[in-house]
DNA sequence: TCTTGACTATCACGTAACGTGATAGAATAT
DNA sequence: ATATTCTATCACGTTACGTGATAGTCAAGA
């Protein structure tokens, strides 16, 4: 069987069977010519290759399970299995996370976010240190449903009313400091640990996003940038 | 701020910043030195980039939604979740496979398979066509439950447990073809339309994949063989 | 002042799985 | 004999960076 009759038959384009070629997963005789000719070992082949690739095997882990009859299969599936619940769970996330900015607007995803990369870091690290159960408390970011997003909306409300009470004060003011350091626990307890370097970068954040501010602006005109201002003496007087 | 300093905040690499200003996705200022010195806009404008490449968008994608501001946002995220969604069914249906496979072996899984890739494409043609809904019918092959399962193994094992008794029989003979004519409508009825081309393929997997001779091989030894050869000769006398 | 170390810069190649031409020889149909 | 179809082999493009290599810059200590 020639390139274009497979490449019918089982509806890969003669590119990938010429790529497949190309990498050892696949090679058929040749002819005089040099053209490939496929047997029914390869058509058969050809058609586990495309089952693996399905289930979303890289090329290259494909080439091991077959050419490998030492690797179990199953327990090879069982690992994919698992991995693909994951990807799941990392979707719903994203769905979940699309749904709350729909619903409340880019804020507080933007928080919430905004050092992901550094908590999925220290989640790895932590992982392969302690092993996987050890690390389960971290995943209080992961969900959260309505009702708790609700609560956050309204704790988030309350705070920037009082703050805005306080808009004639000083922002090196005791009350208002407490209330900077309120809203920096309230971070950790509900997303993450808040150090003094994001709440800075958080601060930062709040005079110059005008989708924040606009938020914060809704309680009192000026909030964000004297909130933003608070939180810089907050750091100032604690850094060093 | 310098590069290493946003870095650690954000928790990206300083590679990945210096891909950014590449792309002229995030290019803040340069002091004298050639240092790239970012601003308070730069966090705001790196924060809003990480959390939508957070929701998996592309950086193009990213680099249009943050600076052109005609595009609707709010519709954007809709249309993300939609593919997001689309992902998930996937995956299921991926689980779901390795589910059977673990339950059933690969020899079902193979069959579906086949020539998924054709049935996708004529599927896509055919939504190009007629439209989405017109073409909801071809959707049979992705769902099938436990009870369906076992349903296809019991009329599996049916067809060639009869076609065991037929194996001294020369496979021309009536009521061998009969059988394999059967096979073919059952293929087409719970799988995908069963072409000549794809059924001669089907015969010849079933000689040359051991996995499929062991299984055909329980009922009785040799019917594999048997099977392919009737297989070969319905094709054959079928083909102009 | 010189050196050391930490930080920065710009190339430039590698990754996965092909897509997409370009160019040229081989097989088949008319 | 010629036109068409099929085949082959380069070889560059894609995404979002990782990973060196090499070299210039800055602040601090001897």
């Amino acid at each position: 069987m020639k390139i274009k009759e497979l490449s019918k038959l089982v509806g890969v384009t003669i590119r990938t069977l010429h790529y497949y070629d190309e990498i050892g997963l696949l090679s058929p005789q040749k002819d005089d010519a040099g053209y490939r000719i496929y047997s029914e070992n390869d058509i058969k082949r050809l058609s586990e290759i495309l089952m693996l690739k399905e289930l979303e095997f890289s090329l290259t882990k494909i080439k091991v399970l077959i050419d490998e009859p030492l690797v179990d299969k199953e327990k090879a599936l069982l690992i994919h299995r698992d991995i693909l619940e994951k990807k799941n769970e990392r979707i719903y996330a994203l769905i979940d996370s699309i749904d709350n900015i729909l619903r409340n607007g880019f804020e507080i995803e933007i928080i919430k976010n905004f050092n992901k990369n550094d908590y999925k870091r220290y989640k790895d690290e932590a992982i392969k240190k302690y092993g996987d159960s050890a690390v389960q408390s971290y995943k209080k970011t992961d969900k959260l449903d309505t009702t708790k997003w609700n609560s956050i909306q309204d704790e988030m409300k309350d705070l920037f009313s009082t703050l805005a009470t306080y808009m004639d004060k000083d922002v090196s003011d005791d009350s208002v400091q407490i209330l900077v350091n309120d809203w920096r626990n309230y971070i950790t307890d509900n997303f993450y640990d808040c150090t003094l370097e994001i709440l800075k970068g958080l601060g930062e954040l709040y005079i110059s996003d005008k989708r924040f501010e606009a938020n914060i602006d809704k309680t009192k005109i000026g909030l964000s940038n004297y909130f933003s201002k608070a939180i810089k003496y907050y750091c100032n007087v604690r850094t060093k």
